[in-house]
DNA sequence: CACAAAATTAATCATTTGTTTAAATCAAAT
DNA sequence: ATTTGATTTAAACAAATGATTAATTTTGTG
């Protein structure tokens, strides 16, 4: 039988490359020949290992959904960790994780406003999310005072919008201000520092 | 010669079927035939008023950035308003926006990412932002010590990111807090007030 | 009305694009 | 070395898609 460990390689290949374009033009702009091309392989492989383009974009959307959401999920339900010390996490692990993957935030979004049914049933958002070990500790803090704004929706659409939005304005950004790549990751490990700081004040604003 | 001002009809009734397509699946995932069936009307009517259907979303993107853009910069650069104003009238003007135009913002963010040289040569962005009378403005507080944080970028990625990211994560939000349409803009109408408050806690943060 | 220009339509074209096929190549086992 | 099955390749196909064409209808004008 052929080498079905060395299989691996291609497969994977094919898979990174799948990702890095599937990332950069999404699922409409990208054709099956620029992932080839990318990969450096034959254009019938990707039916070979995959069936189809659209079984090859559900596995990358897959892995990325878990990624992106699985984290913070970790990290929302950690019953060992304060509700500052969670802010000081996600902060520092989304900044990271964007910075090595700028794409990835403009992709998601993409994506989910493309197919929302098919994406959203991916993970069930919705328990995860109003059951996770933060929203207690979210409601001690606003019971003891210590958090003015009592809905936690606009907490984390708080924090997200803090973290995520400069990589999903990025190109606009980085024009107005005239910045370079390096610049502007250097804006990005400021705010690591930075937005816990902001959501503090924000969470005792009146 | 034929209705040289019944043609306005047609003609913007294409423009209007084709900004709700563009704006909803974007440019790739776009048929011609898709703005036809919307507009209802035949699909070589597209190419006789619009040449191409590369014409025709560039027309769409033009008035769309012209839009956006152009308010924001209306009030950055208006003398008569303090500071503090500026932030009111943006969370206001662009909440309103985006509540009658939901699928603006990701449209935006996801074809400069597909497009960015061509897109941002569209608006001289640069000499536009950094030479406003808001950076004036923010440069006297942060002189006068009314502003901790002295990067003006970070200001305007803190008050961008926080208006402008629940309308982009809109399908993932709705879904995690399992909100309906009336609650997720009832949600963005507390924003309008809450914002202004929020980003003059994070301007004094520490 | 009659005519000309403009607008609209149905049909067709040429290209792109996802996928398949059949042959060729490769790797391992006997 | 031969055989067998997996992998890879070049070529081709069928459907989708942006655009064009030629004919038809509509509209405004003298």
């Amino acid at each position: 039988m052929g080498g079905k460990d060395i299989n691996k390689s291609t497969e994977e290949k094919i898979k990174a490359a799948a990702r890095t374009v599937l990332y950069k033009k999404g699922f409409a702009a990208t054709r099956t020949r620029d992932i080839a091309e990318e990969a450096g392989m034959n254009l019938a492989l990707i039916n070979y290992y995959f069936r189809s383009k659209k079984k090859l974009f559900e596995i990358i959307m897959s892995e990325t959904i878990a990624v992106f959401a699985g984290k913070l999920m970790q990290i929302l339900n950690d019953q060992a960790t304060s509700l500052e010390k969670k802010i000081e996490l996600i902060a520092a692990c989304y900044i990271d994780m964007f910075t090595e993957e700028p794409e990835m935030p403009t992709f998601i979004v993409s994506e989910i406003r493309n197919h929302p049914e098919a994406m959203l049933k991916r993970i069930p958002v919705k328990q995860a999310f109003s059951q996770s070990y933060f929203i207690k500790q979210f409601e001690l803090a606003v019971a003891a005072g210590k958090v003015t704004e009592p809905n936690p929706f606009h907490f984390i659409m708080n924090l997200l919008g803090l973290i995520v939005f400069p990589f999903i304005g990025k190109p606009m950004l980085m024009a107005s201000a005239g910045l370079n790549k390096t610049q502007f990751n250097q804006l990005m490990q400021e705010r690591k520092k930075s937005i816990p700081i902001w959501i503090k004040a924000v969470i005792k604003a009146t």
